[in-house]
This record gives structure tokens, C-alpha cells and sequence, in this order.
DNA sequence: AGCACGCCGACT
DNA sequence: GTCGGCGTGCTC
């Protein structure tokens, strides 16, 4: 016997000062629950605390080695452990319920983006699956155990010996059931949707053992449409020969072992998915599984239906729409094997999966993949992680790769994996490129035009209407909203808790702080009453253009039998309003579909032969270095609805802007352009890929003690980055700027002040802010938020 | 995180 | 003389 009789324990209490794990001695009667992934309860400092098993041990010391063997852990050298301190766990209260990687996948997040251990833990944790601990008001402790209860169904079915029972002749309700069970076992549900209650003939037939009922666990959250049809998919005959390149690719990547990254390059329509299909194909047939990341915009019916056609029952599918139920369903099908192949947002990446043998990530350069609170990892970089770890291949795809993984691929390779691009160009098929016109609202406005739509743009609606197609028409409102602002004094009213700039909304005559949710009640210019908050100047008028108006516009123009649909985050709240739409817009004759950037991803309707983009400029405009990489992406994105069919299709991309390079590259379908363009400025600047970026947020209550902790957390960052060893190699020294107030200056009664660090790529950054965070240690009041490789930095 | 220990002011 | 404020420090 090889019992463990220790156990290294990561606390669930999410603190920077509490992420070294603990040891604890395992009592004979629990040495068999007590295994890697479990959740225990364990005596902590005179309390009880709920914990999750690391590593086992048959000697303490085995386990303090490890954890001082890490040569990253810069504080002073681990103690040798006094053995008489060390506590028995109290309890195991839920069994394992992780993936492989789990205990090296949370030490590594938890160092490199600065987290706290037991926040990268619970991403692995079964969803709102594990038992809490709540303090009492009078000091006592007590355990929730998970509110989510399993689902069960009930199976009918024929026993042998019942196969020649013949009801008697006046028993109808006998002779339906036997009807429908002569095809197979059928569930209860699908019997009472079929038929008028059978529960009393399946009760006497179950009695006379004629049938039987068998209890089993069901599985939420899988469309019955889908499953029902599952007559399987089949790869086609023939790959296109940019398909064939990536899949060797990829199985050169599975040979070697190491984990290397393979990035599929192709257009829109070449075929990405067929490849990651036959990959995971591959895989399955080696009996390991695959993990398949699609930014949340795309996880539609469309997208899972293409991965349950051809694998059937083995795919669960994870995204933020699910209720409770469902999303714990679909963890258990993965836990319990059922599920072998799992397609979902960012965080599918931490389900149950066990022998992964291939992660995808689909749109690679998709910012949601970008987790915005703590921990704030980046999907492609711990998929990487775990690639390099479980010695499988990781595959990125995308139409416009990001400038991280185009640069590690021209470097060959980036922290000893190898990273290879394959490109895929040929759209199948004879669909061609559309023709793409710059509509100058400069131009335009000289002219005297004031109207929503260009004369290009307009012409060609009419036209669409006249020949019954369809078009769509992209409105971007991202980083841009409609606001009030006095004619007479340029005064735009902000949030007196936030410095935001309000949004006007026109239905319910409200100014809103989308920072903290405060909402003032105001009349614009013409109203009566509408006043500047500052000099009290009645022209207090709207600017910008919300959807609403461009919808307005639309109306206006277009004949009555054009329909138009609206698709934005208001009007696809409700449960399945983003598919009735798509069906909506797919079922009529002639129609306009006009909508934010959700419009621009992954819907395929041929008799699009328009798309217009009502203004291009406030993607370009942001004050982030990213911006222009996005906007690219979403002109890029949203010109590729046209021309799906057999007409080639229009673009028209209304702009003030017009010899804007990204402008020019979309136009002239010519990436290269505006590659070239982009990553001259990055360089120049100083940005990524060139170098690293580091965001460090401080804030607090107290405008003065806020600031001086961010200078004090920056002066001692500063001179640990110095401590460093540095990388002459890369021809730069570490550069700390501010700390500065951030954009958004207050939040919520709060004030923020924010530091960036640029580093040389492979400097250890999270280290030096890391011990400069335990020493300047933590101030009541003072809340500090550390993004490695930040997006956001406002 | 949370709780104990500890060292200085205003109270029965 | 004690009660109690919350500033460091430790928890297997």
C-alpha cells in the first residue's frame, strides 16, 4: 500500500497574502477520498476553512520541496516545516473534480497574473457545484452545500419477456405505450409530449413485467432539435489543399510532443472549421479529447449544430447563456466521460476534460478571450500553458491573426514551443471578393448632405429594395454612445460619482452612467426645460447616433415592404431573440438587417448582395493601441457577409476618414498593407508584441492615501524590475510610466490611479510587482488590480 | 481573509 | 487601575 499520508492544500480564501498552499496530514479513514482535486475542510487558524488537494505526499517534506523548488518564488527561502504544527483535514467534502492540469495550470496563472491561488483553482471547479463557507453573524461557521440539484429522467422500456404481450382490446392507453416502445426505449418526457398521460399503463405493465423503468442522469442543455437529427455528419471527400497543409501540420505537432502552437491563417469561408473537425476526428480516434474556444458572439445554434452533426452526443457546449442546470449537466457529461469533445467561450477551457489531446481556439484575435476580472488570463496564453504541459497540439485560427501570434510565428518560436503559420486563401467555391467603395462623409457634408446615408450608401439601399435582395448594415456603437453636449458651451454632463460622460437614452429620456449604473432624468434641445447643467443654455442637444436613429433613418428611406431588423444588445436580451431574429431576417423576401458588431460574425446568407457600414471612424478613433487592429478585424469581418452567393456583392464604408491606412487595406483587400502599418506603429511606440504590457490599477475611497500607495507600489516595482536579470538581447531595459490618474478617474465614489510597465518579452514583470505588493503590503480602504498584458487600460 | 497579540488613551 | 481603539503578523 502507497497511502499518502499528507496532502498539500490550496485555502479557498482569495488572497494575495494566502496563495502558498499548506500542508495537512491525512487520518487513516480518509486516505482514500482524499485525492488530488477534492474539496476539504480543514482547521485553519483556529477555523475551519474550505480547501482544495494539490499534490499527495507519503512525507511532509516531499511536498514543502516542491513548492520551494519553484524558482520563480522570489521571498525567502521555505523553512523547513516544524512537523508538530501540522493539522489533520477535518473532512473531504466533494470528490475530485478537475482536469489533469489543474494544480499546475492554477500555479502558474496565480504567478503570472498576479492572482490569488484560490481564484485560479475555482475556475476548475464544477459550476456552482461546490460546497461554501458562510460566517455567521455570531462567529460560527456554517457549510452550503450546492443549490443546483442533478437532473433526472425516467427510460421506458420493452423487457424480453415482454416483447410478445398483447394488451387487452379495450386498454388504450397499453396499447399506445407498447406502440411507441416497439421502436426502442423511449423517456417519460418524450412520451407525455407524444401522448395524453401513460402513467398508470406504464405502472401496471412495469408490474406484470412487461416494462421496465430505469432512472438516469439527464443532461440539460442540449437542444433536442440537433440531437434528435444527429444523422452524422461526414468530412467531405475532398480537403482543399490549404486544408490538407494545416491538418499535417497539426499532426506534426501531435508527433513531436512538445506542446508547439500551429496558427491556420485563412480567409473567412476557407474552411477553418473542416479542418478543426477532422483534427478533432483524429484525436478521438487516439482516445484522448479536444477543447474547441469560439468568442462568445459566435457560440450560436449554427456553430455547436456543426460540431454535434459530427460527433453526436460526445460535444457539451458552454456559454453564458446557460441557467444553472444546464451548465452543470453539460460539466458532469464531460466529467463523466460522456462528452469527449467540448465547445465553448473562454472559461470551456477549464471543464473536466481528461487526456486532452487538442485545444482550438477559433478567432484567435478576439478580445473576449481576454478575461476582464482577476484572474485576468488570456485564453490563448494559458491553452499554451496547458498545450506545453500535456504535450499536445495547440491550433489557432483566424481570418486576421493577432500581432502576438503573427510575431511569434515570424519568430519561429516563443518560450521554447514552436509556432508555425499556415495559411489557407482560396475561398471554395465560386464565390469572389466583394467590390468595397469609400463613401467621404467629408464630402458629403460640404455638399450639404446632413443625412444619416451617403448618396453611394443610399442609392444602393434603394437599389436592394428595388431588386428584393438583402443587405446589412453595420453600426458600430462600441466605445461610442450617443451623449448630450451644450451648443453653446461644449459642456457634455458626466456621472458626479464617475467622470464618465452619460449616454442619452431616447425612449425613456434618461442620461446614464454605464460605469456605475446611475441614472438622471433630462430633456434635450428641443424640450422644454432642457438646460446645460453648466451655463444653463437651453441648446443642451444630441450627438452621436444611436441605433435608433440610423433604424429611424432607414425606415424613412426604404419602401414599406422592406423589412428592417434591429440587432443589438437591447433587442436580443431575451432567451433565443438572437436566433429568432437570424430567422426572421433568413425568412424574408427583402430585407435590411441592421445591427452592432454582433451582426458582423459568422452569419452566412447568400442573397446578401449589400453591406454598409454607417460610419467607420469611431473604431479607428479610440485611444488604444489596439483599436486600429479591431477595427480592421470588424471592417474585414463585416465586408465578408457580402458576395457569399453567386453575386459578387457591394461593400460601402461611410467614413470621415477615407485615407486612413486601415480604410485603404480593407479597401483594397490587402492585409499586408495594413500589417505592415500597424506593426511599424507598434514598434515605434513601443507596444506589443514588441514589448509586454502591464497595467497596475490602485483605488480607493481616499483621493490622497489612493495616490500615494500607487507612487509607493511604483517606486518599489521599479527598483525590483531593476533587480531583475535583464535581457540585453532585447535591446531594452524595463520602462515603468506614471502612476497617473486613469481615464475614468473615479468609479463608483472611487478614485483610480493606474502605472503601465513595458517589458522586454520573457522578463519576469509578475515577480517584481508580486513581492512589491507583499511589500508595501495591503492598506485598508486601498484596492489594487494587477492586468498582465493588459487590453483595457482606461 | 480573519483573528490574536500588543501597545497607548478615556472611563467606572 | 481596566476597557478598547485598530496597527503588525501569522496561519500547515
Amino acid at each position: 500500500m502507497n497511502a499518502a499520508a499528507y496532502v498539500l492544500v490550496a485555502l479557498d480564501i482569495p488572497s494575495r497574502a494566502l496563495s502558498d498552499p499548506f500542508t495537512y496530514a491525512v487520518p487513516s479513514d480518509l486516505v482514500d477520498d482524499a485525492v488530488p482535486g477534492c474539496t476539504v475542510l480543514v482547521d485553519f487558524n483556529h477555523r475551519p476553512a474550505l480547501g482544495y488537494v494539490l499534490a499527495l505526499a507519503v512525507t511532509p517534506d516531499a511536498l514543502s520541496r516542491r513548492a520551494s523548488e519553484d524558482p520563480s518564488r522570489t521571498g525567502r527561502a521555505r523553512r523547513g516545516l516544524d512537523p508538530r504544527k501540522i493539522k489533520p483535514i477535518s473532512a473531504v467534502l466533494a470528490g475530485p473534480a478537475c482536469s489533469d492540469l489543474f494544480a499546475e495550470i492554477s500555479f502558474w496563472m496565480s504567478r503570472e497574473y498576479v492572482a490569488p491561488l484560490s481564484e485560479c483553482l475555482r475556475l476548475f471547479l464544477p459550476p456552482g457545484g461546490t460546497p461554501r463557507l458562510r460566517r455567521r453573524d455570531d462567529g460560527s461557521y456554517t457549510l452550503e452545500r450546492p443549490a443546483v440539484p442533478e437532473a433526472h429522467e425516467r427510460v421506458v422500456s420493452l423487457t424480453p419477456e415482454g416483447q410478445d404481450y398483447v394488451p387487452p382490446k379495450t386498454a388504450t392507453r397499453q396499447r399506445q405505450l407498447m406502440e411507441a416502445l416497439a421502436c426502442g426505449p423511449v423517456t417519460t418526457r418524450e412520451l407525455n409530449l407524444l401522448y395524453t398521460d401513460l402513467s398508470a399503463a406504464i405502472r401496471s405493465l412495469a408490474k406484470k413485467g412487461v416494462v421496465r423503468v430505469d432512472e438516469r442522469r439527464a443532461w440539460r442543455g442540449i437542444d433536442d432539435a440537433t440531437t434528435l437529427s444527429s444523422a452524422k455528419g461526414t468530412a467531405p471527400r475532398q480537403l482543399t489543399k490549404g486544408q490538407q497543409a494545416a491538418l499535417s501540420a497539426i499532426d506534426a505537432a501531435a508527433q513531436g510532443g512538445c506542446g508547439d502552437v500551429v496558427l491556420i491563417d485563412g480567409v473567412t469561408g476557407s474552411g477553418k472549421t473542416e479542418v478543426y473537425l477532422s483534427a478533432i476526428e483524429r484525436v478521438l480516434s487516439r482516445g484522448r479529447t479536444a477543447c474547441v474556444l469560439v468568442p462568445e458572439i459566435s457560440l450560436t445554434a449554427q456553430t455547436v449544430g456543426r460540431f454535434r452533426s459530427r460527433f453526436g452526443q460526445a460535444v457539451a457546449v458552454f456559454h453564458s447563456r446557460l441557467s444553472a442546470g444546464e451548465r452543470l449537466d453539460q460539466w458532469d457529461m464531460v466529467r463523466s466521460g460522456v462528452a469527449r469533445v467540448v465547445v465553448g467561450a473562454r472559461s470551456a477551457l477549464f471543464c473536466p476534460l481528461r487526456d486532452l489531446g487538442l485545444i482550438v481556439i477559433d478567432e484567435e484575435h478576439e478580445q473576449s478571450y481576454k478575461q476582464g476580472s482577476s484572474p485576468r488570463y488570456h485564453a490563448r496564453e494559458v491553452a499554451a500553458q496547458m498545450a506545453r504541459l500535456g504535450g499536445f497540439p495547440l491550433v489557432l485560427g483566424s481570418a486576421t491573426p493577432s500581432a502576438e501570434a503573427l510575431a511569434r510565428c515570424r519568430q519561429g518560436s516563443h518560450l521554447g514551443q514552436h509556432w508555425t503559420r499556415v495559411e489557407m486563401p482560396e475561398r471554395p467555391g465560386s464565390a469572389k471578393l466583394p467590390d468595397i467603395i469609400v463613401a467621404d462623409l467629408r464630402r458629403e457634408f460640404s455638399g450639404g448632405g446632413r443625412s444619416v446615408f451617403s448618396r453611394p450608401l443610399r442609392e444602393a439601399l434603394l437599389e436592394v429594395a428595388e431588386r428584393r435582395e438583402k443587405a446589412v448594415l453595420l453600426h458600430n456603437r462600441r466605445g461610442f454612445a450617443p451623449f448630450l453636449m451644450c451648443r453653446d458651451c461644449g459642456c457634455v454632463p458626466t456621472c458626479k460619482h464617475c467622470s464618465t460622460a452619460l449616454t442619452y437614452h431616447e425612449r425613456t429620456h434618461t442620461l446614464e452612467c454605464h460605469t456605475c449604473g446611475s441614472v438622471y432624468h433630462v430633456r434635450p434641445y428641443p424640450a422644454a426645460g432642457s438646460a446645460c447643467p453648466k451655463c444653463g443654455s437651453r441648446y443642451l442637444a444630441k450627438m452621436g447616433m444611436g441605433t435608433q436613429q440610423v433604424e429611424d433613418a432607414l425606415v424613412a428611406l426604404l419602401p414599406d415592404d422592406v423589412k428592417v431588423i434591429r440587432m443589438d444588445a437591447d433587442s436580443t436580451r431575451g432567451k433565443d431573440a438572437h436566433k429568432q431574429l437570424l430567422e426572421e431576417f433568413d425568412a424574408a423576401e427583402c430585407a435590411v438587417l441592421l445591427g452592432t458588431q454582433m451582426i458582423a460574425k459568422g452569419l452566412d446568407f447568400p442573397e446578401v448582395t449589400l453591406v454598409g457600414v454607417v460610419i467607420a471612424d469611431y473604431a479607428l478613433k479610440m485611444p488604444d493601441f489596439r483599436a486600429q487592429e479591431r477595427a480592421y478585424d470588424l471592417l474585414e469581418q463585416v465586408a465578408g457577409r457580402a458576395g457569399r452567393g453567386d453575386n459578387p456583392g457591394r461593400v460601402i464604408i461611410q467614413t470621415y476618414l477615407p485615407n486612413d491606412p486601415v480604410i485603404q487595406a480593407v479597401a483594397k483587400h490587402d492585409r499586408a498593407l495594413f500589417v505592415e502599418h500597424d506593426s511599424r506603429q507598434r514598434r515605434e511606440a513601443l507596444y506589443p508584441p514588441y514589448v509586454r504590457l502591464t497595467n497596475v490599477l490602485v483605488w480607493g475611497r481616499n483621493e490622497a492615501a489612493a495616490r500615494s500607495y500607487a507612487s509607493e507600489l511604483a517606486r518599489i516595482t521599479a527598483r525590483n524590475l531593476e533587480m531583475l536579470p535583464q535581457m540585453p538581447s532585447s535591446g531594452m531595459s524595463p520602462l515603468l510610466m506614471g502612476p497617473t490618474s486613469c481615464v475614468i478617474e473615479r468609479a463608483k465614489d472611487n478614485f483610480r490611479f493606474h502605472f503601465i510597465i513595458k517589458s522586454p518579452v520573457g522578463l519576469d514583470v509578475s515577480s517584481a510587482i508580486s513581492s512589491a505588493l507583499s511589500e508595501v503590503g495591503a492598506k485598508p480602504g486601498i484596492n489594487v488590480s494587477v492586468d498582465v498584458d493588459a487590453y483595457d487600460m482606461m
